[in-house]
DNA sequence: CGCCGTACCCACTTTCAGGTAAGTTACTGA
DNA sequence: TCAGTAACTTACCTGAAAGTGGGTACGGCG
């Protein structure tokens, strides 16, 4: 089941070098929220005030700081527009949207067989 | 840029309901440790040992930890010889290396984009 | 006899992600 | 005049995740 993928230079090494990028950049992608958020804004772009109700479960202080990452990391792009009441729209990025189109498939079949797996689960 | 998949039927709910099964299994796997871990295992079984010395970094406790997590959700299986000194095999099961399928894609999109990522980074 | 190697377990401590709740801005409509 | 709204920020606190350092079993080997 030896699979020849790019991925193996890396793993002769170590599965990715402790203190190589892809670490930093694996945890805000794997980040309790920053999957969430990402998956979210899969379908469309989206007002802060419909992430926070679309994402259940998020305070806002997660929200901003998740954006503030995902921004940050080009995911993510924040169009504010100087209204009153404020009205800012997050949507993804072309990088965004290539780092969705392989987290959706994971994510699908994650909800797909979660019930299964947490069902089956061995006695901890 | 609206996609027909099936994940839309849960985002029209809200993402993944906060007490659905998928959001244990998603911690699972997006755990620090849970991904290094399956992505190790997917070129073929491993030692502890090995396992210890490939995912660069972790503790003894914490790869003891990921490990009994990855088993009891069934992507690992444990094969435990009861030689002296012990000999313990980890492997990925059918549903282990379905899961590092589509992982493997997004792992290696990751590596392969994570020091533009983080060189281009907006200043906080 | 006493130390090595392998694969762990356990208790203790630390760190930090995340939660809670309040404050802020600037206008609008009642 | 005063509550309401949207999108935040800030300070504070807690609980879980993770690190540290020990202990264990069993026999083989010098």
């Amino acid at each position: 089941m030896v699979v020849s993928h790019p991925l193996a230079r890396l793993l002769t090494d170590g599965v990715l070098p402790a203190q190589c990028p892809s670490r930093a950049v694996l945890d805000h992608v794997t980040s309790k929220w920053g999957v969430l958020v990402l998956v979210a804004l899969s379908e469309g772009s989206l007002r802060w005030g419909e992430l926070r109700r679309v994402v259940d479960g998020i305070s806002e202080k997660m929200l901003a700081q998740t954006l503030r990452v995902l921004v940050a990391d080009g995911f993510v792009a924040r169009d504010a527009r100087p209204t009153i009441p404020p009205r800012v729209d997050y949507a993804l990025t072309e990088r965004g949207r290539e780092l969705t189109a392989r987290l959706l498939p994971l994510m699908d079949w994650i909800t797909a067989n979660a019930e299964a797996i947490v069902s089956e689960r061995a006695r901890s």
